[in-house]
DNA sequence: CCTATACCCAATTGAATTAGTAGGGAATTA
DNA sequence: TAATTCCCTACTAATTCAATTGGGTATAGG
């Protein structure tokens, strides 16, 4: 049961642009890459889906790079796995009820939900600002 | 984020296994493997760690089979997951502080952490009993 | 205008883990 | 002694995840 490096490096990196948020300056993509050790080209891809759900928002050219579109009390956990497509569920047939063999009623289901609700709940209550 | 079949299995076979607590007799593999679709062999596996962590007993020969050792009452699913070996982290680094690259706080971790001991929260509360 | 910077994007490969299979062995019952 | 059923290990297949490759486009500054 792991999260996947889209959730962690998606984290990580939306925490590091969090700690410029003041300065309004871009922070280029190789810096961050570098800061956090993570692949260079692995993370571009994560930052153009926060970019696409406009946590973040970039700039090009000389001075360009990223920078985080909201203040960091503005976005929680939740938002930024939801961006990179982290899903938040332990058993596939939470989501999906047809790749379930019973009938009409599940008992482990009942666990996995709960436990899959928690991380929800932990997920949304915690806000960037909280870390860093 | 997702549970692997240890974990998934795991559960599925003991509710099953749990049913049957009252009559005290014991149910083979393959009605297991059979009832709930899970690969005879495999669960196999998943039902030896299940003994070696006392919480199934067995007996070979005609009639044999397994059956749930205690109460389902003094079963919760944190024991299941923790016999069949599903681990019950996010990130590695949780556990294993040497394959983190900060050196002193790590922000993410917090999140993370919060969420795997809410995870654990949840299967130390659930006992078998509240499932069948 | 031209060049360096830095984001943008799709396709492919590589690696690791998980899931499942095969098959021989040993205990128990009838 | 034969049928049943657990016991155990090694191997293979499948899937998913992680990372790489490489070419494209906008912007700033000289």
């Amino acid at each position: 049961m792991k999260m996947t490096t889209k959730g962690r490096y998606g984290l990580r990196a939306m925490v590091e642009l969090a700690r410029y948020y003041e300065k309004e300056e871009f922070i280029s993509l190789k810096s961050i890459s570098q800061k956090q050790g993570i692949p260079e080209n692995y993370l571009e891809r994560l930052l153009a889906k926060l970019r696409k759900a406009s946590l973040v928002e970039t700039h090009r050219g000389t001075q360009g790079g990223y920078r985080i579109s909201r203040s960091p009390e503005e976005i929680n956990v939740y938002d930024i796995l939801f961006a990179v497509g982290e899903a938040i569920y332990l058993v596939e047939c939470t989501n999906n009820k047809s790749l379930c063999h019973m009938q009409d009623y599940c008992p482990s289901n009942v666990v996995w939900s709960k436990m899959a609700q928690q991380i929800e709940d932990v997920a949304k209550k915690t806000y960037l600002d909280e870390l860093i």
